[in-house]
DNA sequence: CATTTGACTTTGA
DNA sequence: TTCAAAGCCAAAT
């Protein structure tokens, strides 16, 4: 397979059912890297809108929404909570995701 | 071909 | 408990 290693992941990334979320360690341990969640993420940084990818389902072990160091900052913490409220996720009152019924 | 970077994770103080 | 530093992998330059 000349797939590389971002294909994976937006494969992946992509399968997420809406309302589950998941750890960068989570899917680079599935495609055989459980030490490359700095790679899923440098996969995730290419952010392909064509694919639409929900990279918002995909979040830090701890349930915390990614920082998205990209651009500085921000995104607009209350457009990703939209999104995973639209995807029917519940939000801790920390603002993390209750990945204990969110994550696979 | 070698170096740098980067949406993370884990361990140490 | 919270803060700081190191480690790892793959792609881009």
């Amino acid at each position: 397979m000349d797939k590389g290693f971002f294909e994976q992941v937006y494969d992946i990334v992509a399968e997420i059912p809406a309302g589950k979320v998941m750890s960068y360690g989570q899917i680079a341990e599935l495609l055989g890297h459980p030490r490359g969640a700095r790679t899923v993420g440098w996969a995730m940084r290419s952010c392909p809108d064509e694919l639409n990818l929900p990279w918002h389902r995909v979040v830090k072990k701890d349930g915390s929404l990614a920082p998205y160091m990209t651009l500085g900052v921000n995104f607009g913490d209350d457009i990703r909570r939209h999104l995973l409220e639209e995807d029917g996720v519940e939000f801790l009152p920390d603002g993390r995701v209750d990945m204990e019924q969110h994550q696979l």
